[in-house]
DNA sequence: TATTGTTATACTCTATAACTATA
DNA sequence: TATAGTTATAGAGTATAACAATA
């Protein structure tokens, strides 16, 4: 592949399925962390930061309980707190009345794009990937996702 | 490079930072719902199974703490459910007998084992990966962690 | 009758502060 | 006096169950 020394794949000896998932885990805990943290600095809790990316298309209440992965119940709060803060709004649904959908306003798109901005530590370690390094880690997230998000 | 079409690198062009933060960390929340699921399915919170995996090697209750970033104050409802369990015990400490040492029993070591084995959706999207992609992926994950995790 | 969103309620997890025993 | 671990307590987040409005 096009890589740099020439050493080539032997340099990196392919770890065990356990070892391997142990390494994507801290990586997984630490971005996690550092999302929270930059939500927190913009009075937010990390729910109501990632209802905020789920609304960015409008999303039914139910539909974002989905994909919050909580409880319906939960979402009424959440969705209070983002609306009381002007980053998004209830609207009823067209076809069925019973249904009240979410979305992001444009002071809630200028408060995602600030915590996104504020994601020193994550932005700095993947700001320190090259292009193909890049591309590489896309093309491997995009392949084990599916497969991890199986029902 | 060892991949399928021979389209090579630029069929997956390179992301952005954010787009590749965000396929990261639908990576690592995935992972974690896997986790806790089959931690779950063997009487265990993801903090007491993260506990265990801490405690591979023996740890005193505040290291423990910071390991598992969380208040001492919770470490001793966590290990007081391991040790009940029979999973992990505490022994005095020889040199300071105010410190109480964390280590994990063979029973824990088991009931570790059947975690990671029962974590059915994680196994099977990183074996899906040949051994070159698994080198990629630590390589890439052993880049990324040192920046991710500075204080 | 079934479903959407909401409310009321209880439970779990975590943090803060006070306590003990050692140092 | 300072520190390790524990306990007691309060707060935040989540789930369960019951409700009103609509389908």
């Amino acid at each position: 592949m096009g890589s740099s020394t020439g050493t080539g794949t032997a340099a990196g000896t392919a770890p065990s399925t356990t070892e391997l998932m142990e390494q994507v885990a801290a990586v997984g805990a630490a971005y996690f962390h550092d999302f929270a943290a930059a939500a927190a600095r913009h009075g937010l809790n990390s729910s109501q930061a990632k209802a905020l990316k789920a609304v960015l298309e409008p999303v039914p209440m139910r539909a974002l309980a989905g994909r919050l992965g909580c409880d319906a119940s939960n979402v009424t709060g959440i969705v209070d707190r983002l609306e009381a803060l002007g980053y998004a709004r209830r609207e009823a649904a067209a076809a069925d009345r019973r249904v009240k959908i979410v979305t992001i306003t444009d002071g809630g798109r200028t408060v995602l794009d600030r915590i996104r901005a504020d994601m020193g530590r994550a932005r700095a370690a993947f700001d320190s990937l090259d292009t193909e390094q890049r591309a590489a880690l896309s093309r491997l997230c995009d392949q084990v996702l599916p497969l991890l998000q199986r029902p």
